[in-house]
DNA sequence: TGTTTTTTTGTGTTTGTGTCTCAATAAGCA
DNA sequence: TGCTTATTGAGACACAAACACAAAAAAACA
């Protein structure tokens, strides 16, 4: 786990099964098979707490000709099963798919710095009841939402300013 | 414009100029060119009031051959320019880039209805409070957001289903 | 006005994500 | 074990959007 991802994270949401577990029965609900590229794939996603893209999850996968590679597509349709079995959520960001961790980690929003273009996460429980406020004044039934504040971080502003005072010293 | 146009909107906001004007300074300011395709695609884009991606604004504007052509790649380019300008706003839906109107009109946020894809524009005061009160404990510098809640509309509860395009008029 | 300079345009090409096809492979089961 | 069926990987494909550059148009200048 990096340094970044340990600042914005979340505390972890207590769960009953493990994302292993959870995907298994997926599968079986479902007739699926649970495969040798499935169970990699998986593993792989839940090695360190991060938002992703397909791209970055294959460069952090085995190559082609190694041990334990798995080709474009599968790991396409694989994230897409991730989603759908609610362990993923998936959310577009400057024109990528980007995929975070959803089953044991808490509900929560995004601010991204358009800077450093950083995602930090935050929660708060005023918006949800905003939210569902809104709805239900439209008679609209929720699934689910995205928000994403978009902006400059702190330690951008800091960034900036002490670059300034530099330059203003000398 | 259409009754559903109509429903779904919001009261325009009063603003100093008419879009050409200040599509006109923006041009002016950083010494671009007025030229007949930039005002082809403004008027078509402020003929009606709707959410509209790029292939859509394509099929209202002359075909290929037909008197007052502009080719694609305009189009992208000049829809970009009318973003930067403060015309537009864009944002990706389903994989899609959508554009809507931002001058002269309220600020506001999405319900999307997954069943028949409806986008439908509702403003609360209470929203942008919190977005600003937990950006400010966050340090974090604010410059816009974009949220879109995701669920079923009330038409399609009530079991009105009425096949809709992709991204619908508003 | 005619001429020069610079921006803009359109055609064709290319990129980048993501998906599809389909033969070969492998999981689950009797 | 062998059978059935889902899954995989290679490569081709689809699609929105961007690029490159010669030709056209607009502004600036003379």
């Amino acid at each position: 786990m990096s340094a970044d991802s340990k600042l914005n994270s979340l505390p972890p949401v207590q769960v009953a099964l493990t994302p292993q577990q959870r995907f298994n029965d997926y599968l079986q609900s479902r007739g699926m098979r649970n495969t040798e590229q499935r169970r990699k794939v998986l593993d792989c996603v839940y090695q360190q707490h991060d938002h992703f893209d397909a791209d970055q999850l294959l460069e952090r996968l085995p190559a082609k000709g190694q041990e334990g590679y798995v080709s474009r597509p599968t790991v396409y349709r694989t994230l897409g099963e991730f989603c759908d079995a609610g362990l993923l959520r998936k959310f577009v960001l400057d024109g990528r798919s980007v995929y975070e961790h959803d089953y044991g980690y808490p509900q929560h929003d995004h601010f991204y710095c358009s800077k450093c273009e950083k995602l930090i996460e935050f929660q708060s429980e005023e918006l949800l009841k905003i939210r569902d406020d809104v709805a239900k004044a439209h008679n609209f039934h929720v699934r689910t939402h995205r928000l994403i504040i978009t902006g400059v971080c702190e330690d951008c502003r800091k960034g900036h300013r002490r670059v300034r005072r530099k330059v203003d010293l000398i």
